[in-house]
RNA sequence: GGGUGGUUAGCUCAGUUGGUCUAGAGCGUCUGGUUUACACCCAGAAGGUCACAGGUUCGACUCCUGUACCACCCACCA
């Protein structure tokens, strides 16, 4: 007998080795079965896990295993990532703090700090591995990858080879964002913006007045930019030059005219420029071939060109330039009240300075990608997969963020000067006639070869973490086989790729889908995956972020499991959330799934305890159900009719990613009917068999959710020789038990009360009280359905509820309250028939010709060679929108 | 400045083609229960103008327009 309460510190651990055992996890690539396969996001190997990575873990586990149960090929492949930036700033400040070293980097050197690195992230991966498990995470083991592997640094120098080749990688002197602190360039998006008040100055700079909060980098200001059309300067033209004094005595500026940059309205409407410490700047000296010069350094200290202030540090610099220009009259305004954003950087915290550097980029803009059979930009292939819906994204709006950001993205900045990472693949030899440059893992033959000293921005080896993670790692130590024939040959990548579903959370859409959906495109002419699904963030009880450096806020989901159970954490996770919409998590709503979780159990309980009552062994009872209709009573039918909806309905969510829905639908299910009405109704006499066949059933279907709890029962009322849980066939609703009430337009409505009525004979149930009955109503005209509520109110009777999709807890019921009077069925005094019918046709007649127009736009020939393909696709868009609306104003119609 | 989401019971949230809703769940509150599966329970109750104002419709939490507040994302002012 099973003991009173369930406990998961006792089966967890156990169950999860003995699925490990089974081979469960592991997919087999020679497998005929359809391929499900989940790349799980490699969380950072820099620490322990978050609820964060638990969510992700509790999703995809569930897709994988109703995949699994469904009989797919089901593949969920874990790893972790060397997270470049990252974990290099934690083992430095590691090292900082424990050894007392103030330079790492210097005391080291690279061959050591790397190996120093590589050990702390050894250990990391390890604690990852455990707490992965810990979650029932269901992952094939025997597939795990990092992102720093050989075979995945083989792809990393091909795709990087091939890019070089078709010329969308370049080397460039380019505007980067510099972070100081770690003495490296980082990407756009790895920068976060700190409002900060900041004194603005106005100074007087020849007959203008220009402002900056920043007049330390203002030394090699040589242009005055304004708009053309405004009027206050009219006199000046552009490339007039005047003599002015500035900080470090006189200088030649010359007057610049430029509408892009400049807003009139803004301040005084004129600026000088600072290209080489200010994006839109840079952009203005590129397009008018300005010169520039560097004013800070890039260990954040002024250059010689700051004269006396050489060397001070920003902070340092700032007052003393304003005192400088105060005293020779120059400062003419302060305002104290000025909000400014400064940039900082998302991982190493330092003040991110725009400098200029040479650095390795990647064209997004040039049209060097073949996608179906046309030459695309990386941008467009990037539009193209989801607008064509090769990609679908859920939830849907996520799709608009998406495209918002393709349309600002600049060349991204590939290089990085830290040590951890996959180090960029170019040689270079120094002699007389100049520098060679050479692409390539190895350095050509010969001596004299010095490899690139910068590694690779970590989103370029993620990128291709769905494919380079199927690629054999037998294959990749091959350096003859190019990069097309790793891909031909891997029997992984042929079986299991593209992906099937791609989880994570909204927050890295770009860093890491977007750039997925870029690298992989190009590199293997295959879409990473088909769907997207974003899950929301974690958040506190009070909807703050939950941050590691705060524990009172923070739940670690590493002292929750022992406490509550793995199962209760991933249902509290998952049931009532939406997609894409941040939840708030606590122990409360953990302690309540934990109590559903018993709930299960004690319902199991007494499921053996009727067995046992009853002499029967549930082992004995076979798999199939068989007891003819004849010994069900009208409950047992009722429940067996209902299971079979319940059934459909959660393989219906599932198959459609509706897991809060369908986990919502089967936490109702066993509660409020399963226990709370056939359990109790079974007190008086119990169909043994009819309660293991819904135990069997329930424990199916829960299992995605909660799958050690589920194993562990399941154990206790499988049919014999029927192995674990985890590699059952997933039910199957048959609708055979059922009777559904043919369609017409009064006829069902009639069925419905002469069924009820008959029942309430045959049962001696009295009018006001709930019957179970066999009435199934089919999903069919709810418009009618609900016509028939007001008939019956018009007829006099007080109250009846038809279900077409019924409320959980009246599954198979009908609940009527009949008073006995005769029912006459007239439509009049309802509503307005003929209004309503009046308006449908007036409808359809606007609808219909609308249609014809955008036929006929489509139809055109000249429409159709000179539009844009956006044009047409949103044309056609609306066309199957209005298609769509047309189809159910006739199928409304078609009911007068 | 551009964009997205949210606003539903005291709290946290579901509610996907407008008709299951005459609006649900969990927690909390109140009343009553040791009926041997479960007190991590059972029976029941109170509690909502579904942010606000219009519109479309026979019918709107659901669609449209506008307003307010909150959150987030992107761009950015020199």
């Amino acid at each position: 007998m099973l003991p009173k309460a369930y406990d998961p510190k006792a089966c967890e651990d156990r169950i999860y080795t003995l699925w490990e055992g089974s081979g469960a996890f592991k997919a087999d690539a020679a497998s005929k079965k359809e391929s499900f396969t989940v790349s799980m996001p490699p969380p950072n190997a820099t620490g322990q896990l978050h609820l964060g990575h638990a969510v992700m873990l509790a999703l995809e586990d569930i897709f994988i295993r109703f995949a699994r149960m469904c009989g797919k090929e089901a593949l969920w492949l874990p790893g972790t990532d060397h997270a470049a930036i990252a974990t290099e700033s934690v083992v430095i400040k590691k090292i900082q703090k424990e050894e007392k070293i103030a330079d790492p980097r210097a005391k080291y050197g690279r061959e050591k700090l790397v190996a120093k690195i590589a050990e702390f992230v050894d250990f990391s991966r390890g604690t990852i591995r455990s707490q992965v498990r810990k979650m029932g995470s269901s992952c094939d083991w025997s597939r795990e990858r990092y992102t720093l592997d050989s075979s995945l640094n083989r792809c990393v120098n091909e795709v990087f080879k091939k890019m070089y080749s078709d010329g969308l990688i370049y080397r460039g002197q380019r505007i980067v964002n510099w972070d100081p602190k770690m003495q490296t360039t980082v990407s756009d998006d790895e920068i976060e913006y700190v409002e900060e008040k900041v004194p603005y100055y106005t100074f007087q700079y020849g007959p203008f007045q220009i402002s900056t909060a920043r007049p330390e980098t203002k030394f090699g200001d040589k242009y005055v930019v304004m708009h053309p059309d405004d009027e206050r300067y009219k006199q000046y033209k552009d490339g007039d030059t005047f003599e002015c004094e500035w900080i470090n005595g006189k200088i030649t500026a010359t007057v610049i005219k430029d509408d892009k940059v400049i807003d009139p309205t803004f301040g005084t409407g004129c600026m000088t420029i600072t290209p080489w410490h200010d994006m839109a700047d840079f952009d203005l000296a590129e397009r008018r071939d300005l010169p520039r010069e560097q004013i800070i350094g890039f260990d954040g200290r002024l250059l010689p060109i700051a004269g006396e202030f050489a060397g001070m540090s920003i902070e340092e610099a700032r007052p003393k330039v304003v005192e400088k220009l105060k005293e020779k009259g120059l400062l003419t305004k302060v305002d104290e009240n000025y909000v400014h954003r400064v940039a900082v950087s998302y991982r190493g915290k330092g003040i991110v300075e725009p400098q200029i550097k040479e650095q390795w980029f990647i064209d997004v803009n040039k049209p060097a990608v073949k996608w179906k059979k046309k030459h695309l930009s990386l941008k467009q292939v990037m539009q193209d997969v989801i607008r064509s819906r090769d990609i679908a994204i859920i939830p849907e709006r996520f799709e608009k963020v998406y495209f918002h950001w393709i349309d600002n993205l600049r060349d991204w900045c590939i290089s990085r000067q830290i040590w951890w990472g996959h180090r960029i693949p170019v040689w270079y030899k120094t002699s007389a006639k100049g520098t060679d440059m050479h692409v390539g893992a190895l350095p050509p033959d010969g001596t004299g070869w010095t490899q690139d000293p910068d590694t690779l921005d970590t989103w370029f080896s993620s990128g291709l973490w769905t494919w380079s993670t199927l690629i054999d790692p037998k294959l990749a130590g091959n350096l003859d086989l190019s990069l097309e024939d790793l891909l031909a040959k891997s029997p992984d990548f042929q079986k299991f790729h593209p992906t099937t579903v791609m989880e994570t959370g909204y927050d890295i859409l770009f860093f890491w889908v977007a750039r997925m959906i870029l690298m992989t495109t190009y590199a293997t002419g295959q879409i990473p995956f088909k769907t997207v699904y974003l899950h929301g963030l974690v958040r506190t009880r009070d909807g703050k972020k939950m941050s590691k450096s705060d524990p009172s806020t923070c739940i670690d989901p590493l002292e929750i499991i022992p406490k509550y159970g793995a199962d209760a954490l991933r249902l509290s996770m998952i049931v009532s959330q939406s997609p894409g919409n941040d939840f708030r998590l606590y122990e409360e709503k953990i302690a309540g799934y934990r109590n559903f979780i018993n709930k299960l159990w004690n319902a199991s309980r007494f499921v053996l305890m009727q067995c046992e009552k009853a002499g029967i062994k549930p082992q004995d009872i076979p798999a199939e159900f068989s007891t003819p209709n004849s010994q069900l009573s009208i409950p047992d039918r009722a429940l067996l009719s209902s299971l079979q909806r319940l059934v459909a309905d959660v393989t219906d969510g599932l198959t459609k990613y509706r897991l809060s829905e369908a986990g919502e639908r089967l936490y109702s299910f066993v509660w409020d009917y399963f226990c709370d009405w056939y359990l109790e109704l079974s007190k008086g006499e119990a169909n043994v068999s009819v309660l293991v066949e819904a135990l069997r059933t329930i424990v199916h279907l829960l299992h995605p959710y909660c799958p050690f709890v589920t194993e562990e029962l399941w154990d206790s009322i499988k049919p014999k020789g029927v192995g674990l849980l985890i590699k059952e066939p997933w039910p199957v609703a048959e609708g055979g038990r059922l009777d559904p009430v043919p369609e017409g337009k009064f006829e069902l409505l009639i069925k419905v009360i002469s069924a009820i009525r008959s029942l309430r004979v045959e049962y001696g149930v009295s009018p006001g009280a709930k019957i179970p009955a066999i009435v199934h109503v089919a999903e069919s005209d709810k418009f009618l359905l609900t016509y028939s509520q007001h008939f019956l109110r018009l007829a006099n009777i007080n109250e009846l509820t038809v279900s077409a999709k019924a409320p959980a807890h009246c599954q198979g019921m009908v609940s009527a309250f009949l008073n006995g009077v005769d029912v006459h069925l007239s439509l009049e005094g309802v509503v307005d028939l003929e209004k309503t019918k009046k308006n449908l046709e007036a409808e359809r007649a606007q609808l219909q010709k609308f249609l014809a127009g955008v036929e006929a736009k489509l139809g055109n020939e000249r429409f159709m060679n000179s539009a844009k393909p956006d044009v047409v696709t949103l044309e056609q868009e609306k066309k199957a929108s209005a298609q769509e609306k047309l189809r159910k104003i006739e199928e409304r119609l078609k009911a007068f």
